[in-house]
Formats: C-alpha cells, structure tokens, sequence
DNA sequence: CATGAATGAGAGTTCATTCAT
DNA sequence: CATGAATGAACTCTCATTCAT
C-alpha cells in the first residue's frame, strides 16, 4: 500500500492501526508493542499490518508524527493568538498542561517510542531532533521577549530546557493521579518561573 | 546462584558484570544490551552472567541500585553540610549537577533502564517509585524551607518535580555538549528558581 | 480464469505479464521475482498476475514454454534446410549460438527457472524432461550421420550431450562478455567437435 | 559460537549440520532448505542452526567450501602425478568424473546452491568466480600443452569452458542414470575431445 | 477485467534461560 | 566457578493466494 490514494478505506485502516498502536505503547510499554499485539488488538491477521506499513520503523515514525502534528495544531493558534512575549509563554504553559492532559496515551506512545529508540549512529539518541526543536522554539520565545524589554537577563536555552522540562514531567504524573487539576498545575508552574523570568 | 557466598572473586565479578552492563547501556541502549553482549564485553561466556545473577531482572535492578546508591552517597552529606533550606536548596543543585557531569555513563544507563522498562502490572511505570522518592526528597526539603519562612508559601510537590525535572533534562544536554560547564549550569538554574521559591 | 476467452486484451495482458517475469528471471534472479515484483514492473496490482494465471507455476510454465517455442521456432528451418549431416551439425551450432546472442534475457530466465525449480517427487529436476528432449533431438541427428557414414563411431547421446552443453555455457559467459563474437564462438566450438565427429 | 576452539563436540555438530544441508539441497532443492527443515533432519530446534553458524549465509558458504575443498584434495593430486599435457588432461577428465561418481549429494548441493543465488550487485551471477576459475586452471593446462606443442592451436579459454561443461553435464545425467558407468564415460569424452585438442 | 485488502504460512534471526560437563 | 551447547519462544518481514467490490 504505497499509494498515497488515500482511498477512505486505507486511510481508515492506517488510522486504526496508529490508534492500536497508541493506546498498546501507553498501555504496555515500548517492549511488548509488537506487531502481533497490534494485529490482535484491530482484531486482524499480522500480515495486516505489514500490508498498510512498510515496515515497523514506518509505522511508529507515523505515531510519532501524528502525535507531533496534533500536537503542533493544537498550540500553535494558542500562542500566537496571544500578544506580548509574557503572555505568550503563559499560553505556551496553559495549552502545553491541556493538551497532555487531553492526549495521554498519545504521549505515552510518544515518550515511549523517543525514549525506546536506539542511539543513533553518532552515538546521540535520535530524538534529540525532536526536543531540540521544542526547545529552540521556546527559547527563541525567550529571547524575543528579552529583545523587547520583558524579559530578564538570563540564558535562553536554559531556561527554554527547564520550563520544557517541567512541563514533560507532568506526563508521568498523569499516570498516578489521572485527575490531576492541569489548570491549576499552569498556574502554579507560571508562579514558579515567572518571578525569575519577568523583567 | 549461591549468592550469599559473597565470596571475594564473586563480588568482584559481579561489579564487573554491572560495570560492564552500564558501559553498554550507556553506549548502545537498552534493545542493544543482551546478555551476549555483556558476557563479551568482559571476555566470558554467556552463561556466566545467568550464573550470578537470577536473571536479567536482577542484573537491571542492581545496576539501577548500585548506581541510586553511589547517588545518594555523592549527595547526602553534600545537602546535609549546608545549614539553613536556601543553602541546603542550593547544595542540593549543585551536586546534583556534579555528579551528572562526573557519572555521565551511570546516568545514562539508568535512564536508559528507566525509561525501558515496560508498565507494571498496575500499569504504573515500574521506576514511578524511585522517581517519586527522588522528588519526595526534595519536597520535604522544600517544605522545612516553607515551615523555617525562608520559602514562599508554593505546592511543594509541583516545585519539587519541576526542578528534578530540570536538572534531569542536564543529563540529555551532556549528551550533545560534553564540555559543558555544570558548574555555571547549576548558578543559572538557581538564578531562575530562586525568586519564585525564596521568600 | 476464464483463460479460454482467449479475448484479445486477455491475450496482450498475458503476453505482457510474461515479458515482464523474463526480464526480471534476468535482472535479478529467481528469488527476486515475486508477484508484487512483476506487478509492479507491468504498473498494475498485484492481483491481476493471478487474475491471467492459475497461479505463479501455471505462469513460470508459460514463460518456460515460450521461450522453448521461441528457440523451436528460430531453430528448426535453420537445421532442415542444411543438407547432411555435418551441414546440419554446423546450422545447429551456430543457430544455437545465434539464438543465444540475441534472447540472452529469454535464456537467462529460462535458465533462472529450470536450475530453481525444486526436484520433483520423483527425486529428479523438474527440468530432466526440457532437457532431455534437447539432447535427444540432437543425438537423431548424430545417428543420422553415422547411418550415413558421416560421422564416426561414437555414443550419440554422450556427444549430443556434451555439445548442448557446450553451447549453453556460452549463455554464461555472454553475461561476462556482451559483446562476444557468438559467431566466431561457434567456428571454434565446430573445430573443436569436428574432428572427433566426422568420420 | 565464533570461537575456533574447533572444540571436539562444537566441529561435530557443525560437520553433522553441513552434511545435513547437503543432503536436503540435494533432495529437496534450494528453495526447501529452510534452517527449520535443516533443524528437524539433526532432530534438534531451529536455534541449534543459529547457534553453530552466524546465519544462513556462513552455513551455505561452508557448503561450498567443503565441497569445493574436497574437490580440488581430490583432483589434485591426480592431475600433478600425470606427466605431460596429454596425460594431464586425460587425468583431469577422468579424476573429475570419478569424483561426480562419489560424490553426487555434494555436487548437486553444491550446483543447487550456486544457481540459486541471486545476481550480484553487478548483475553477474555470484558464482561467476568459482566457475571461472575453474576453467581458468583447465585453460592454463591447455595453454602449457600448446606451449609444449602437445596440443593445437586452439583458444583455451573456448575449450576449457566446452570441457568443463561437458563434464558438468554429467552430474545431470547421473541423476537420471544412478549406474553410468563413469570410467567408460570419461573415455568417451576424451575419444570426443582428443582429436580436436592433440596436435 | 482489475483492484485493494486481507490472510496465513513460513522464512531467518535474536534472545533469555537452562543444564551437563 | 565457568563453559558451551541447546532450547523454544518471540520477533519482523515476505510471499502467494483469495476475495469482495
């Protein structure tokens, strides 16, 4: 199934199967996503999944995508709706707290693959890509609000890493108190870091 | 297994065995490190590695305890010297930072075991434990501070995870920059913590 | 398979399909050539090759006959119109030979096929038949020689056979050396045999 | 097992699974010789196969290497005992079909195997070298007899290859004819090929 | 006629584990 | 203590075939 035709029938069963995959990453871990449990979770042979992907690697870089995709969808409008370097890092905070409250298993999935994935051949993991974007893109928010007088004197890339970091450490917290006030936690988070980052 | 032997050329060979097994976990991942790989990493056969430890279970679980331990060890009497929660905080930070810059290998199989490990069968990831006793340290930490007044008056467990989690995210950095200056990492870690914490 | 409907677009789709399976016995390898291969090659689904073929035997068959009609055909005026036997032992030497320069694809595949194919239940190559039809062909035309005083006092079977395979080592080495001189190849091939076969 | 310790037990198994594969691709042919069907003819489990050799590759290039090795230990001595051309090549052909006569599920083995290997990245088939070289070594022969003047002017290389095929052939034939009487056969070929070859 | 979807068997390979020596 | 041998399960992947549309 090379054809990008996107026949509705394919597509449908391509969406099943990064589904499937999904919620097994989020449920059993990196290790015991195999093919056979995706197959058996759609209720479908193994060769099924061969058939709509080329390969294993073709499939999770689809989850990974996919998961990046909606991720991006949902912040971007959020942030560049709002106006002023402060409050667009409290955007970025809010909307990162909502969306990982709103998309678990995705990023279950997600962490688990980017966590799981050999080191590259350079000796560095591959999804350092993937996180050195995030990062860049938070830092260079920074550092705009710091051209504008709004922001303190600080490393940008520092701080970038460190806020991106306590945002992803929520993930897991999701896992042991699923009821989690994600809101409430945007707030608290913003009350840390804004007395160090405001002018 | 006898393995209260405890015999001298046992230990050792267990140390080796463990040594052996970071160093490949560090280098090449948790999917690249099988038991073969670490029998020839120390020049023996593969049955050794089953004969001193019960299991790749056990081997895992020691290393992540051996290399918890040297931790605690490293830091302890580090926070424990400094008198007063800002200072303890500081202390805290710092060698933190220390020890990632000195154990790079120790901290990457760790993580790389960590993060690996499938859910358990509560569906919580199995390193929820030590990660929680990690943040729960700090926490109590933090919330001396809050009794003594030198804190704000903050959710102590929010601040505490966000702060591990952006001393963890060094880890990963020391990745890409291995020359990088720990020692200025922590002063501007502390510069952009410090006014939300401190009273 | 309707195959008798022997419909003109049948009859095109086929030939096709059976173009396309030679050049990739030829290009690369008996292995190598799967349905998915073929069909690809030919631009359409994989379905179609079983639509026109009972299934991949009744397919490696047509091509194995076509290419033997194609020799019988090129052959056979060839070799009758030589008057004698040595005049004929010369025309089928050097048709050979010619045939073999210019269907070097047809002959690659053919010879893809027969030496691939798995023995038969009998415990003999599925191929003895194909083959030993070709050596016997040309050991009548040796016994005709000798009947006529032609040629020598020899085991016709044994030299038929050792010529035949004169002539298709030459099929291997057109592989090394395209540009052979197939026809000068033959004069020496017949000055080789000649003197141990005419009387 | 990559250890050449050629440990008594360890070259036992190897030999025992050696042996195996050349009887079941002289049986069932390339394509049945699965490393399952290998396993299940020593009586033992697939890993066994793994277990002695890196993959199926080093297994099939043992096979050749061992067939080819008890060739030339064969042949060798026999051809260099004879002295002068003509008795070399006498020795040659006879000492080729004596050891097609013993050796018939090493030579279908081994025919099985180097037809059934896909083209290489040069689109020449692999087994191109070793078919070469052989007639390479029959070539230099002929072209010493000529030096001598013990044989005609003929281009080696023409028939070296005509010889070598006409020997090859045989072990088609003795496929079909279990009883051929190898020694008559061998006077026969030469009774052929003298009269063209001897000055 | 043709397609895309699905199947199921079988391939080679890797791995943790067990055990006799 | 240590080894080499063996196992058996699981893995990804490929393929010929079938079938509803």
């Amino acid at each position: 199934m090379r054809s990008e035709s996107s026949s509705f029938l394919g597509r449908a069963r391509r969406d099943q199967i990064v589904r499937a995959t999904i919620e097994l990453l989020a449920d059993v871990g990196y290790g015991a996503t195999s093919l056979s449990a995706i197959a058996e979770k759609i209720g479908a042979s193994k060769g099924v999944v061969s058939y709509h992907f080329a390969g294993k690697d073709e499939l999770l870089t689809q989850v990974v995508n996919s998961v990046l995709q909606d991720a991006a969808a949902f912040m971007a409008p959020r942030v560049q709706t709002a106006s002023g370097a402060p409050a667009k890092l409290r955007a970025y905070v809010q909307a990162n707290l909502q969306f990982l409250g709103e998309h678990r298993d995705d990023i279950r999935a997600l962490t688990a693959i980017l966590t799981s994935l050999p080191p590259g051949s350079d000796g560095l993991p591959v999804y350092a890509a993937a996180g050195r974007d995030a990062v860049e893109a938070l830092a260079t928010l920074l550092r705009t609000g710091q051209d504008t007088g709004e922001f303190r004197d600080f490393t940008p890339s520092v701080v970038a890493r460190s806020v991106r970091a306590a945002i992803d450490a929520v993930s897991e917290l999701l896992n042991v108190e699923p009821d989690l006030d994600v809101s409430a936690y945007a707030r608290e988070l913003l009350a840390l870091f804004e007395p160090g980052v405001l002018a």
